[in-house]
DNA sequence: TGTACATCAGTGAACGCGCGTTCACTGATGTAC
DNA sequence: TGTACATCAGTGAACGCGCGTTCACTGATGTAC
């Protein structure tokens, strides 16, 4: 496996760059320090993505497709508030994709491959919610979508933590913040 | 007013700033660009911030503080349903502001006055879901928290205009994102 | 089976750039007497 | 009212650093005959 050749450079930069940006943030994310973390030369990721946006764009791309997978995952399982926790785990699990998955200022948005992958992504928390047969059914997508955005954007910057008094402590607070999240979603949906 | 003593150096830089951070966020922040905005040596905001840190820390003290004002002042005149929406439009009126004061990361969370300025900015909302009486308050709470957060940081982040089709449209983004959270946050509260 | 050649994958030196910080400084303002 | 001095506010040259990108390259692999 080690050598000249790496065998799957690709996915060990779009692995490195996420683990990076997820303790540094996008904006702390160095291609060198990423490639020197996987023993290769700092300009080896051109081959594969071109430029530091080619990177971000690739990293989105599998993100949003990673995200469709886990929410269709929850919705042919359970019933709707799972695909809601689904959401939120994505996040916690894989917050160096979701950090960038949202940033379209870093992004090339006309980019095939991403506009493809970004439809996908939220169907299953569209069609899930059109199924409830809510009276205002563009309400309950945003009300529902900015719930678990929120909270998953809260927990990720530590501020869900910080500013609720008393549940949340920090060894298992995915299992706090994902038994709030089920209560908060039961207020919006019928719990069936 | 021009001269060698600006007369109003510190709130310049935090201005320019947050203007900065909103259209290149955190980590395009560059201090020698916001001072050669303002027209000042690019070592002039030593004297009032430090270093890179205290500027930022400075930006999410005052923050918080707008927060709370603007928050302090929907209780006051009207339902509880528009601290919520004032929580969206301080965020949409203040995206450098806002990107930098969930930043915990980047931040002296030490810093007293700090600490002081985040206690005071989320005490209406949580005062104002306290007094509804809801059954689970603390659902309600991260509910409604959840729920604006995460609309305010889709609609800043052009999420929620791309990806919901119909409705929303860029000239009054804002008039649209209002009405989405009033209709999403009446399904969490019982309006009055 | 072996040889020639094309293609693919990764290298490493060099580039220019903008950054935050340091330092000794100068101009402006306030205070004491 | 004037003078001396201390303090405050901003300057600008210099520093070292890490970054993304460029370029001509070399090592490894695949294909044709």
């Amino acid at each position: 496996m080690a050598g000249y050749h790496h065998g799957n450079l690709r996915d060990a930069i779009l692995a490195g760059a996420a683990s990076v940006i997820s303790r540094d943030g996008v904006g702390g994310l160095s291609l060198r320090a990423v490639a020197a973390d996987i023993g290769v030369s700092h300009t080896a990721f051109r081959r594969h993505f071109g430029s530091r946006e080619g990177v971000l764009n690739a990293l989105a791309v599998q993100g949003n497709l990673m995200l469709a997978e886990w929410l269709r995952g929850a919705a042919a399982a359970g019933e709707f508030a799972d695909v809601g926790v689904a959401y939120v785990r994505f996040a916690l699990a894989n917050p160096g994709h979701f950090a960038v998955m949202f940033r379209s200022d870093l992004l090339d948005n006309d980019d095939p491959e991403l506009i493809c992958a970004r439809a996908e992504s939220l169907a299953p928390l569209r069609d899930g919610v059109r199924a409830l047969g809510a009276a205002d059914a563009t309400a309950t997508e945003v009300a529902v979508w900015g719930v678990v955005h929120g909270v998953a954007t809260l927990a990720l910057t530590g501020t869900l933590a910080g500013a609720l008094d008393g549940p949340l402590h920090a060894p298992d607070q995915a299992a706090d913040v994902e038994s709030l999240v089920r209560r908060a979603l039961s207020m919006l949906i019928p719990p069936g």
